[in-house]
DNA sequence: TCAACTGTCATATAGTCCTATGACAGTAAA
DNA sequence: TTTACTGTCATAGGACTATATGACAGTTGA
């Protein structure tokens, strides 16, 4: 589904799911006045307490990212840039490096990393192509 | 100095340096038989409590990458690749993945993508080439 | 109105992370 | 031996995360 959460990160589920709503956001995937998933039920498809879901939401609000109206539900809001273009690329670039630091420790040369970083490319550009959705 | 903790990440901070340790031996600032720094020194410098930095040591020896020896000190162990060349693969790809998934959200296109994960293999490498020692 | 949904609040419980602190045993050098 | 270092262990408490659960009020549509 939209949002995935990584219970052996050590991140927080509820930051997690907070900044996988902002990439959302970010990325055109939920657009001004769309409405997020209820708490309920997505706390339940993530098989997470919907306390925790409703933290997440909480901090969004609090950050002006999205809008909660108690008896309809939450809705992203207008004016949503929390990123601009330069935090964006920083943190690409922090997830990159995670890669590229791991391909040394594990002393995976720079061509291997080159030919799995292309093959995984393509494996996510057959995967999403398969499931583009027709806005 | 060597390691720096970002206390903001949510990131338990045993997990920060046990990353850093490990990165470190992966770029060869820190050298197979060299000796770490001492529990309650580094605790202090970094302003962490010793049971913290004890924890980071503790998960490291566990998994094979440092030797610690009571009224000796803890040293980088000689082959710390504990991991089958398909866990390694694994690990790396999961890395990877999530470094493309990010580029996704963000909407950076595959061209942009690769070169950026060049620039961080060039960043990397004359990283390590750097800070190559005199002994 | 009634039922089913929405977000919200309060409480209790458990686990982890981190801190603080004291104590112990092994090592090494004066 | 004494002193100062090393890692290790145990205990206690605070903060945070997450769970489970019950209850409440607002919204919506049958």
């Amino acid at each position: 589904m939209m949002f995935q959460i990584d219970f052996k990160s050590g991140k927080p589920v509820y930051l997690q799911l907070a900044d996988q709503v902002r990439y959302a956001a970010a990325s055109g995937a939920l657009r001004p006045g769309d409405p997020l998933p209820s708490i309920r039920p997505l706390a339940e498809e993530l098989r997470v307490n919907r306390n925790t879901v409703a933290k997440a939401y909480a901090e969004l609000e609090s950050q002006g990212v999205i809008e909660t109206a108690p008896g309809k539900g939450c809705f992203l809001k207008e004016n949503n840039s929390p990123f601009t273009k330069q935090v964006r690329q920083k943190l690409l670039i922090t997830e990159i490096d995670e890669a590229v630091v791991m391909a040394h420790h594990l002393q995976v040369d720079r061509d291997r990393f080159l030919a799995l970083v292309n093959e995984r490319l393509d494996y996510f550009e057959r995967k999403s192509g398969a499931t583009k959705r027709d806005d």
